[in-house]
DNA sequence: GCGGCGTACTGTATCGATTTAGAGGGATCT
DNA sequence: AGATCCCTCTAAATCGATACAGTACGCCGC
């Protein structure tokens, strides 16, 4: 059998607590009584207090549960996820504490609420999930700190939120289009409908779409889109099935192989924008000439394909989500953090062509 | 206070036992009784069983941990990290089973054995930790399911090992550049010294080295080397203070700056090699032609860079690691994997130049 | 009418620790 | 000498659930 707390406490004829305390309060017993619990301890093979156990009765785990969209496994291939991520660890790390991946799925609902409410956790961090997926309430049940950063009309007021303004970042990525001279323009994202195909889909308003972060920000596109004059129904729209280059890819393929073609393609990440400029090789077309390209993020891979972009603090969002996590602050203000995004205009966008084909 | 079992059973008029089993066992109770009860908790805002609860009392926590040098945070730079990741968060997932990221540290030891001794996980996977850290035999004392990719002289012989020919790769990849009729070669590694700094250092055996993936990497160079009756006393070796890109470049700078160049350069990984690229680049030397370079692992950057390297299934490795980990095979045969490697040749290797500089 | 059996549920011990109040005893102060 | 205090250490309650043995009850067959 494996030696308990008791064990060792018996073996060194002292109480469990003074064990325990040798563990977890030094300052509680002589360092002589410490080093000869240590050493039996050691002795017996013992390797201090069961995780689960301190757990139980610390009513803390140690761990902040991550969700993300789709297979665990899909958030490592996405960069901006990635940062986001590194961001998150360094405040974990700070405070001793681990990242739970907690294994959620768009398919099996139910295996995903269950991962929810298994796990052992004093948190977690919403990161990038459709509105209405059941998680979402399984984590509010828990009643647990929750940060997220996206908004559902029935979060409760005690989420936490870490985000952008991913309206108005849109709303001047679209003006910058629009200043341009560009008229006819496609947007492309993901969860722009329920149903998650890569095909061109109709979004009457952008209250229409399920997922927060892609409904703000084809709002602000399409209010800049307004503003200049465009009509909504002649904005292109297509889903892509997912948050990938080739997904981008694909959907660029609905809009540039169609009689009027865009001359400017706007996507709601990098990732999808990257796969709009594969798209773009592809057919011989040269970005920021005969279409212009926006995405969103402003990843590593973002700069040396020229990329015109919003960048958002991914490392400093994970950071500061980290932090309200393990230590949310009681003034509402500071329960609500807004970071800063920034244009960054290069090469992938230019002036709208004078004529046509 | 929050609801628990007891007040779920109290308000039904059941036992706590009852109520247990309505969510984990249906098949102990009539359908009727379970809805009912069901329909108390979500009356009274009981969200399940408490996870730590009932991890302590079935002896089973739902997440394997991962450990990783340096930060946690480190992890996510590294792409051949993140595709091992992703194998293995692809077989936690098919077993509901989280992934808990175990942070280390190599400055604070003492945190990292604190954060292994805390995780509350069925078993660990060793990713790449060097031979001295205390960590490894904090595991070990744990007497958890251990699936490790390296091996030590102290390790027990329970520990599950997933892994490739790390020798007799690089012992191919050595041969190719010999054959090529380089005789003025260079190695760049990381962990080739204790001290991580970046800068020459002299390794009289492989079997200095402290690391075990490093040790057996330069093993099979060093043995390619001498087959071609290379001494080894002039191959210059350099440590690099950690796998990344930029520290690959720094490593390189000592080699490619003095006065025999080598026409050959191997690296420990492709993230170095990229680095050792960089560092040509920024001379105007042109890679496979004026000095050869290969690496190891062939991540995604590698192709794109025209890298020759030695390409390990690094998907694969996870998948296979997570199902050790989680259902440990009773044979010894199969608790010993070895993964096939292959020789990558691109353009970066190319024929010694016949006359130097 | 009684043994045998299956279903549906209960009671109790247990998982391995932490915590709080407090006991015992020597040193310090008055 | 007596009161006070501090320093160590102990005892008992608690955290929230699960496993297992056991009970109650209805039903069947002979």
């Amino acid at each position: 059998m494996r030696p308990t707390l008791q064990t060792v406490a018996d073996a060194v004829g002292v109480s469990r607590s003074t064990v325990s305390n040798a563990y977890g309060r030094p300052d509680q017993l002589s360092p002589e009584l410490r080093e000869k619990i240590f050493e039996a301890a050691r002795r017996l093979g013992y390797s201090g207090p069961d995780p689960m156990a301190r757990s139980l009765r610390r009513r803390q785990a140690g761990a902040i549960g991550v969700l993300f969209t789709a297979t665990l496994s899909y958030a490592f291939t996405d960069p901006y996820a990635v940062q986001f991520l590194r961001g998150l660890a360094e405040s974990a790390q700070r405070q001793e504490t681990g990242l739970l991946l907690v294994p959620q799925s768009l398919e099996d609902e139910e295996a995903a609420v269950g991962a929810v409410r298994n796990a052992a956790v004093d948190g977690f961090c919403v990161y990038c999930m459709p509105d209405w997926h059941p998680s979402l309430d399984a984590i509010q049940v828990r009643g647990l700190p929750v940060v997220s950063g996206q908004r559902r009309a029935t979060d409760s007021p005690d989420t936490l939120y870490v985000g952008v303004d991913e309206a108005g970042s849109t709303r001047i990525a679209g003006r910058h289009i629009t200043r341009l001279g560009h008229r006819r323009v496609a947007v492309i994202g993901d969860y722009l409908s329920h149903d998650g195909s890569t095909r061109p889909v109709t979004v009457p308003t952008p209250d229409d779409v399920p997922y927060f972060v892609s409904r703000e920000r084809l709002r602000g596109y399409h209010d800049a889109f307004r503003e200049a004059g465009i009509d909504w129904a002649d904005v292109a729209a297509v889903n892509a099935e997912a948050n990938s280059r080739a997904a981008g890819a694909a959907a660029a393929a609905h809009v540039l192989d169609r009689a009027p073609r865009p001359t400017a393609v706007v996507a709601f990440t990098d990732l999808l924008a990257l796969g709009v400029l594969d798209a773009l090789a592809a057919r011989g077309l040269r970005p920021g000439h005969d279409v212009s390209v926006v995405g969103f993020d402003d990843i590593p891979e973002a700069a040396a394909a020229s990329l015109t972009t919003v960048r958002q603090p991914a490392v400093e969002r994970g950071r500061v989500t980290g932090q309200l996590l393990l230590d949310p602050p009681d003034n509402p203000a500071e329960r609500h953090v807004v970071l800063p995004t920034e244009l960054v205009v290069r090469a992938s966008t230019g002036p709208a062509p004078t004529r046509s084909e």
